[in-house]
DNA sequence: CGGAATGATATATTATCCTGTATCGATCGT
DNA sequence: ACGATCGATACAGGATAATATATCATTCCG
């Protein structure tokens, strides 16, 4: 039914979830029911054009018109714009991207399955969400010593300790509240990015 | 009520008008009706989503969800795009500039009010919609001899006559088919621009 | 003048958005 | 294991968007 609409719910639900707001926090904030966001997201139901832009103002979007020629310029700032989109280092991007590959190269290495599910979680939000310098620099250490085991798997008790301490640096980040910032140095773009 | 969603309804007819599509043309193309064209512009009514992309495809304008911190950037090749909108040269702009500019300095140049009237209307859509090779000419033509009264209004019958040419020509562009564009060369902007 | 097209309205009927509330399963933190 | 939170769903009722026609005043063209 709403296959016209797709792109701008699944980028309404994007903005969401990068600014890591829950479908109730952004209800409270726009006046629209949690129900209604969840099925706005999901494509089972339209909103109508005021409940959009009470949403979009949530999310500080700004709903524009363009012309469908001028799309391509457009498509390029808002791609430039979240390529180097959430204030994450270099260092941070890299150093998921390996693990990420690490993990993808043998998920034999995990006895327990459930633990490659959550640390591949962990990653994906790891991957969005920026970390202070403390944060990060327990990050690089948990992954320098991980990605020391390449041709035989790590004993199970290491890896289980690795997977409840990326957990916990993902909470950190996820439950820091977004009006606080992280503070972070401006120099952010470097060389080539790593990720998968 | 609407005032939240107004840019948007007043962006669409704009763009309905420079078109020149009438609601009713416009209901056909984008299965809405007339009557809901004719609330949806005049906000009286506030569109579902659906509704918005059909009329917005029709108008060739896409909906984009823009972060606010990107505006700025956006905003300035809106701008631009729609300085060097249409495919007019710049000496049609300045003709019409230039007849505008003549007609505001002297109201009193016309004798009758209501052919002041119709040839700023003339000229108002004349300043977005393209001529061809032949109507440029003759249009440079009538602008050239009616420019010539400055000091001394000129005759009432030659200004009868130029109403009527101009309107002429008007009518001319306005009913030209959108689908056959007019034939125009490629070097579209040159030196300043003349427009009041 | 007479016909055609436009935009603005009016009314009645249908469709569906939207709210409010409540529940469910899954997940996460203590 | 427990309580808390999240997303997905269900359902009833009031609000309103949307359709379908029709009319009216203006304007433009022949």
């Amino acid at each position: 039914m709403g296959y016209k609409t797709e792109h701008i719910t699944h980028q309404l639900r994007a903005a969401r979830e990068v600014k890591n707001m829950s479908q109730r926090e952004l209800s409270a904030r726009s006046g629209l029911t949690q129900s209604h966001i969840s099925q706005i997201e999901r494509g089972t139901m339209e909103p109508g054009l005021g409940s959009l832009v009470d949403v979009a103002r949530v999310l500080d979007l700004e709903i524009v018109l363009v012309p469908k020629k001028l799309m391509p310029a457009i498509g390029n700032i808002l791609d430039s714009a979240s390529a180097m989109s959430d204030t994450l280092t270099s260092e941070q991007r890299k150093l998921v991207g390996r693990v990420d590959r690490w993990l993808a190269e043998g998920r034999d290495r995990f006895a327990i399955t459930s633990d490659a599910d959550n640390l591949k979680d962990s990653l994906a939000l790891l991957r969005h969400l920026p970390l202070s310098a403390e944060e990060l620099e327990k990050f690089r250490d948990l992954a320098m010593t991980l990605l020391r085991w390449q041709s035989e798997p790590p004993p199970a008790k290491h890896v289980s300790e690795f997977v409840h301490a990326i957990r916990s640096l993902r909470n950190a980040a996820v439950h820091r509240d977004r009006d606080d910032a992280v503070p972070r140095s401006a120099y952010a773009l470097d060389e080539e990015d790593d990720d998968a």
